[in-house]
DNA sequence: TATTGCGGGCGCC
DNA sequence: GGCGCCCGCAATA
């Protein structure tokens, strides 16, 4: 995140943010405290970038300017809930919908689909047949209980020039699929094969992280820009040249809850950004770092969040805080106590009660007190950009430079859900499993991490930059006419070693 | 048909 | 009183 200049990383800890006073006018948002509930807000001189996978305690401004914000658009599945303040817009999680069977796809990814925001449609999903047509399970819900036991919620209101979200909880459950693939698989649904619809949903996630992964921020975009001018001129191999940067050692990789911002793209809610990578400034990684200090990390605090994927670096420019509160020294000193290999795996199982551990009060898991802060990050409505198993290519062009280096930020350059499921299935039916194969789900890494204990290997996700400039297996083409996208798979690419994982 | 925003009402703390 | 949650309504896509 880069901050008119401002240093990037944010002291820690900050002031804690209630009550305050309204900050003077203009001032950085990072530097601003304000509770949703105060009077006046304050009055910020830039906004956050839009992020529809908030997750955490975070607040962020948007711009009234950004459609998403005015919408209170979200990726997770969040219905309208009464707060009784006319000037206040809430909503709360309602989960995702997973199979009671929890089956895998063939390519290992699991279903999680989007709930319906209208109860009675939500009612008619559950109990329906798992769309995997090898599964004789049924959709159940996930209710979310990130928050102290209750769903996660979000407030946001107007004020002035800003559009002001106060994020409440982690959400302790996977991503349900984007808005947009429910949209466009409702468009479509008749006489399609149920595969087609469960392969899509394993893909969705995982598209959708790779689009947002590769989605710099505005700003990002702008500071990168020259940067990214002198490196292609440079040639590509010199781009390449953070790879060795991007292989690190297991151990590393634990993020902590000490968030500084930066100018790449790494997953903003627990990243796998190892300790050496934290001012590592590549294109592949997302604007958040946690430096590896922090034993709540280590410890698995926020293990489901960092599981979920580092590849879907959100654009983020939330306003991280943290606070000094005693339920937070209590967990500091809980966390502490462990040792770094004594992970505590926050165990999930969809089909158990909510555990303990994620109750309030539990030191964990969850902060409860709503004005406690972990925060979480910010991105783009990924449902507004379609998916695509594949990654932009540096060669990748669009109309000028500034898009041409950052391409998946330029709106126009994302067609529509539907346009991308179109391609989806062309692909999948006839695709053969290539794509499928370089899928990576993170509900199936989130399960992986529950059987495992611990977190997937960091090399794998490192590695993901190197495999996109390696293996990308897509062709993206527009017409120049109404910003239309042709995405087409390489019929004739192969993974360099099909015994190698990998996770597009 | 589903989403979204709004609001009445209830129960719990 | 604050909060979560249920429900219904209307406008909209």
């Amino acid at each position: 995140m880069v901050l008119n200049g401002m240093p990037i990383t944010m002291p820690v800890p900050m002031p804690v943010p209630m009550p305050v006073p309204s900050p003077p006018a203009t001032k950085s948002r990072v530097a601003v405290d304000w509770d949703i509930n105060d009077s006046k807000m304050p009055s910020v001189g830039e906004f956050d970038d839009f992020n529809d996978w908030s997750n955490g305690h975070c607040r962020l401004i948007y711009s009234v300017q950004s459609d998403e914000a005015r919408k209170h658009a979200s990726g997770w599945a969040m219905r309208n809930t009464n707060n009784h303040n006319v000037n206040i817009l809430k909503k709360s999680c309602l989960g995702v919908l997973l199979c009671s069977a929890k089956c895998k796809l063939p390519n290992g990814a699991s279903v999680h689909l989007r709930p319906a925001i209208c109860d009675k449609a939500r009612r008619k999903q559950q109990g329906k047949q798992c769309p995997n047509r090898n599964c004789t399970g049924r959709l159940e819900i996930q209710a979310c209980r990130g928050h102290c036991g209750y769903p996660v919620t979000q407030v946001g209101r107007r004020d002035g020039n800003g559009i002001y979200l106060q994020a409440k909880g982690t959400h302790d459950h996977p991503r349900p699929e984007a808005k947009g693939s429910t949209e466009a698989r409702r468009l479509l649904a008749g006489g399609r094969r149920v595969r087609s619809l469960a392969v899509m949903l394993a893909r969705e996630s995982a598209l959708s992280d790779k689009l947002s992964s590769l989605r710099p921020t505005k700003r990002q975009a702008k500071t990168q820009s020259i940067q990214e001018s002198k490196r292609r001129r440079m040639g590509a191999s010199d781009v390449l040249q953070t790879k060795p940067e991007l292989v690190v050692p297991p151990t590393t990789y634990l993020p902590t809850s000490t968030p500084t911002h930066s100018t790449n793209f790494n997953q903003s809610q627990g990243s796998y950004v190892p300790a050496g990578l934290g001012s590592m400034t590549s294109q592949w990684n997302g604007e958040i770092h946690y430096e590896t200090e922090d034993p709540s990390y280590a410890n698995g605090m926020y293990s489901y969040d960092m599981l979920h994927s580092p590849l879907s670096a959100h654009s983020s420019t939330g306003s991280y805080y943290q606070e000094h509160k005693p339920q937070q020294l209590q967990h500091s000193q809980y966390q502490q106590q462990l040792s770094p290999q004594q992970h505590v795996p926050v165990s999930y199982d969809p089909s158990q009660p909510i555990s303990s551990s994620l109750q309030c009060g539990m030191p964990s898991y969850e902060i409860c007190d709503d004005t406690s802060s972990l925060t979480s990050s910010s991105g783009y409505c990924s449902e507004d950009y379609g998916y695509y198993n594949g990654y932009l290519p540096n060669s990748l062009d669009v109309s000028n430079g500034s898009q041409s280096q950052n391409p998946s930020q330029d709106a126009s350059f994302y067609t529509t859900s539907s346009e991308i499921f179109s391609v989806f299935e062309s692909t999948l039916n006839g695709g053969g499993s290539s794509g499928v194969d370089l899928i990576y789900d993170e509900a199936t890494a989130y399960q992986q991490h529950q059987q495992q204990g611990t977190f997937p290997h960091l090399t794998n996700y490192q590695q993901e930059p190197q495999d996109q400039m390696q293996s990308g297996d897509y062709y993206y083409s527009n017409t120049g006419v109404d910003n239309s996208w042709n995405i087409q798979m390489d019929a004739t690419y192969h993974p360099v070693n099909s015994t190698d994982p990998i996770y597009c």
